[in-house]
DNA sequence: CCGCTTCTTGGAAGCGCTCCCATAGCATGG
DNA sequence: CCATGCTATGGGAGCGCTTCCAAGAAGCGG
């Protein structure tokens, strides 16, 4: 400590060295994992890195390594709102605990599409990064397109919508959350069962209306009783009175995210309908908000920690065989959670 | 793009400076503002970067200029549930927003205490980034004390509980928020108001606390009710209970965050009272929460982007002016926001 | 027409590191 | 006892960039 005090600057390879009395290549080689160094040099460049405080310059090393040992965070959404989504801040934080276990380093980059997507695209292929992961509510957006152009190793997690077959992706079954949470209604007797789809142009939403369809179908029902949110509380509210009013009949309801279900349970209290009895509800993703609704949801529990280290694995084993393999996708299958709404 | 293809790897500054007919030395001063270069070089050259997709290797830049253009976003929790509190995912988001804007990357890192905060200060002391904001829930740790030790660029978003006076922050006047939540109270009439306090090793507890005593003081009211919670809803329900058991006839309620405060109405609404008319609560920080509980929350505003913004500004202001000027910090005052609790 | 300043330019050093290569040391086997 | 192989080591090149410095070009007043 006291050397590096003395010598000014942050102290660097070349002086941990000398303090050591062997070379610089020596010094580096015992530092980097220290094969081909004998045990002596080992501890005496030890004893020196300790002394000195040394901390190697990544800049110099990634120079000549080509690699950063940092990867990218990608959230390519453009509303603030979103970014509080608990989708969002427990896979960002699951993700970040797995990468930084491996000592790496993760770059947030949150993109507004436009003029910030550029940006970002340009600062993916400069030589910043290994590797990026994409936390995506998968809304059409070309950012796959690039990346899988970019040829830089990445997984999305949530399939994007475009070049789905060129780039490693982690994703839920919607079309089975969809389908297992149409038959907790059927099962529970519902005949006349709506759902409030979420948007057309999101992966998640065409995937769960599919579900709901075929649960429908599977049981001989018609599937006409369909409104579509955006995946907010309000839109879900005023999605559920549309629906009331052109299926006044209705005894089940699928919501296609639970914040929307939120909402729909508002208008449901409002209308004077009581939940389970005379309408059955059922919502999806279990994030949080699916307990303190009122009557807690029962829904499909969307994995997103299993989802977000799936992914860090993905990214982890593309980055060290730097042979470019075929694309690879796992999709995990979303598990129900019974509570009070149906 | 062509010559970006054949050439293999990708471009470099000697590259487009042959390509442009001049040095490297001009090829870089043209691409770094240009001051010294003619127009005619400086057009050559940006055509060949723009021919070749020119990107600068920031590794090696960093390697001579002693500067990464890019700085840390801190965030000091152990507990991932904290991560997806709405405080933390909205002062991100600024804070990115900000700095992005000033082309700065934002290195992320969640570091519990121990082992982790170990390889946090390693990395901070490393030479990866030029400053960082610290966004802390205040709770007693010793990173402050480092960070000021370290002589790096940071701002704190929080007081920091030790070495408030060594590093600059932002914060919102705690005091004052809980006294404004209180005297809302009083004006209402109440007379018998008791408080749910958050833990008194946070500096937001602690303060809130203080400002609710104060108010008491000032009406000459006795400042005996109190409970803490840890600042979640479950904490906020049973230490409302608590409260309820020890002083049937409380009034009024201060609930030191829209959290716990929404436990708390539900243990009020469990129990029967109605608020505001038998019992008039007032929450703190507005993030979103209090406009959903029942009924929706009064309330002071925490003032999280502009605080966030502040932050960002003062770290760039350090970042330019490299002289270390004396620590500086900017306190915001929370405002009332009325709705239905009281 | 000369000496001066001002503007532009290229050569070259060097940021801190890794890794190739040559060399030296040493044990082993024929 | 020498050829052989293996391991540990140091010299040195070079990663891609910025920037100092000196030199050339150009403009200008005397």
């Amino acid at each position: 400590m006291d050397e590096a005090v003395a010598s000014g600057g942050s102290p660097t390879l070349d002086e941990v060295a000398r303090l050591a009395g062997v070379s610089r290549a020596t010094a580096s080689r015992a530092i980097n994992g220290g094969s081909r160094v004998s045990a002596r040099a080992q501890e005496a460049v030890a004893d020196a890195v300790r002394r000195l405080g040394y901390t190697p310059n990544p800049a110099a090393r990634s120079l000549v390594t080509r690699r950063t040992d940092s990867v990218a965070l990608v959230v390519p959404e453009p509303d603030e709102r979103v970014f509080s989504d608990p989708f969002f801040a427990r896979t960002l934080h699951v993700v970040t605990r797995e990468l930084s276990a491996h000592d790496l380093q993760v770059v947030l980059l949150i993109a507004s599409p436009g003029e910030q997507e550029q940006r970002m695209l340009r600062y993916l292929r400069g030589h910043q990064i290994d590797g990026a992961i994409v936390v995506s509510h998968h809304r059409r957006d070309s950012l796959a397109d690039h990346l899988a152009a970019l040829g830089l190793p990445c997984v999305f997690i949530g399939r994007p919508w475009t070049s789905a077959d060129r780039v490693s992706y982690v994703d839920t079954d919607n079309v089975a959350g969809g389908r297992g949470a149409t038959r907790v209604l059927l099962e529970r007797g519902c005949r006349r069962i709506g759902t409030v789809a979420g948007p057309a142009d999101m992966s998640p939403g065409r995937d769960r209306l599919e579900g709901w369809r075929q649960a429908m179908a599977e049981a001989g029902l018609e599937a006409d009783a369909v409104v579509h949110g955006d995946f907010t509380e309000e839109s879900g509210g005023s999605a559920c009175a549309a629906l009331l009013d052109a299926h006044p009949d209705l005894d089940g309801l699928f919501v296609a995210s639970d914040l929307m279900a939120a909402g729909a349970l508002r208008t449901l209290a409002a209308r004077g309908r009581r939940v389970p009895h005379d309408l059955a509800v059922t919502g999806h993703d279990d994030l949080g908000i699916a307990e303190r609704t009122d009557p807690p949801l029962t829904t499909m529990r969307n994995p997103i920690a299993p989802m977000a280290e799936e992914a860090a694995r993905l990214l982890l084993d593309q980055l060290d065989s730097s042979d470019r393999r075929a694309p690879r996708r796992v999709v995990f299958s979303p598990a129900l959670v019974r509570r009070d709404s149906a």
